[in-house]
DNA sequence: CGGTATCTTGATTGGTATCAACTTAAGTGG
DNA sequence: CCACTTAAGTTGATACCAATCAAGATACCG
């Protein structure tokens, strides 16, 4: 089993800060986890005995709504950490994690992040940050939401997900999403989406064979997006 | 000026982690305002200097989305902390903070705050668990933006905010709302708002007189919430 | 190769925004 | 205190957007 201190995916979170000592603690009592495609990493309601740090892959962080529906909050992918807020509101997990593709995680026990958090302030400090970025973001969608149509939401999704993924050689965005999947981060039904993602195919604004999505138009894009 | 030592305020939020000898140098650096209904406390994209504990009122946090509408986040009352994390991820506020009624703050310089943040682990985590219940909350918040219908939207707005602010001796909701603000928490045009408190009124589940609203029947109300 | 899930398009219905007109309430200055 | 001005609240008519239902096409999988 591979070493936190030799980890470098640790590099692009909040376990950056831990010291060597705290990082071979951590190594010690850590357990790597293969999840496949379509698999969940743990479900709403479940109470959580640690975080997990996701080494390779994406998930999908959904909520169920009281009608039934799922609404995707997230997407967290490589170098992203999972499951710290249950952990430190001390709560079961109000959302569900699931695999997009296959994935490489690691968990780490609740215990042993919890005497980080407490010991070390620059740790803590950075996972305050993190949070708080978060919930700026939360902010924004909680916006986007209650004032943009469908049609902004979907651009500005497409736009996002350009940037957060990236794109392939074919310059398809690099994360294979379901028309439901999408439809579930604008926060639509399914149709809709699907209606909306063909009309801007139409206008020669994207393209896609299944779900492979590239944007050709990046300007027109962004005016959807901004309303127009 | 009065002690933060002897500020019974603290006690409903983080800050009652604070040391006696940390209180005491707040104390000494903290400044008391009055704000006066429909002054702001700090505006978007203002760079903030410190946090503000409130002391008495209320006030609105919105932020301006782009096609120029308005979106209540949050409403802060007596014994809340304010800006706290505009001050942790030091960047420029993403929202503006506009009082309801007169208010009392106190205003709590940047440095202060941080510094306790870094030496006193049992704040930090305060305030780290405060932010993983507001991202919570702000979780569903998004959820119900996505999926439920404006109808939906206001009957759980105004149960929420019954239980937040309870009732007066006439059993209206203790705090007083423009139809706008209504409006613009739960993310429609101002009329569509209008139409459906009539409704609500009409079918006598609510009652009200100008500012002042009061459910009647709150199982109905509950239910509307839900779907029915 | 049949069966199943996903994708796609059309028609219909209902919800919501918008515009316009009007009423009521809340200041303001003479 | 009244006349005036302005802001806030209210209601109806209309048009647009999106959800839902239905049905067919395409891809995927054992």
């Amino acid at each position: 089993m591979s070493k936190c201190e030799q980890c470098i995916i640790r590099q692009f979170n909040s376990l950056k800060h831990l010291s060597r000592e705290e990082l071979v603690r951590m190594s010690n009592c850590k357990t790597s986890k293969i999840i496949k495609k379509g698999e969940p990493i743990f479900d709403e309601g479940e109470r959580l005995k640690g975080v997990f740090c996701i080494k390779d892959g994406v998930c999908k962080v959904s909520k169920m709504s009281e009608n039934g529906r799922n609404q995707i909050i997230s997407l967290v992918t490589k170098g992203d950490l999972l499951g710290e807020r249950s952990l430190i509101s001390d709560e079961p997990s109000n959302l569900k994690a699931i695999a997009l593709e296959d994935m490489e995680i690691c968990f780490i026990p609740k215990e042993e992040i919890m005497k980080d958090l407490e010991k070390n302030p620059s740790f803590s400090m950075s996972v305050l940050k993190d949070m708080a970025k978060t919930l700026k973001s939360a902010d924004n969608v909680i916006v986007d939401m209650a004032q943009k149509t469908v049609k902004q939401r979907l651009a500005e999704t497409l736009l996002n997900l350009e940037s957060k993924f990236g794109t392939n050689e074919n310059d398809a965005i690099n994360v294979h999403l379901s028309r439901e999947d999408i439809a579930n981060i604008i926060g639509t039904a399914t149709e809709s989406a699907i209606r909306l993602l063909s009309d801007l195919k139409k206008k020669k604004i994207i393209a896609f064979k299944g779900k492979e999505i590239s944007i050709i138009n990046l300007n027109e894009l962004e005016k959807i997006a901004q309303g127009f």
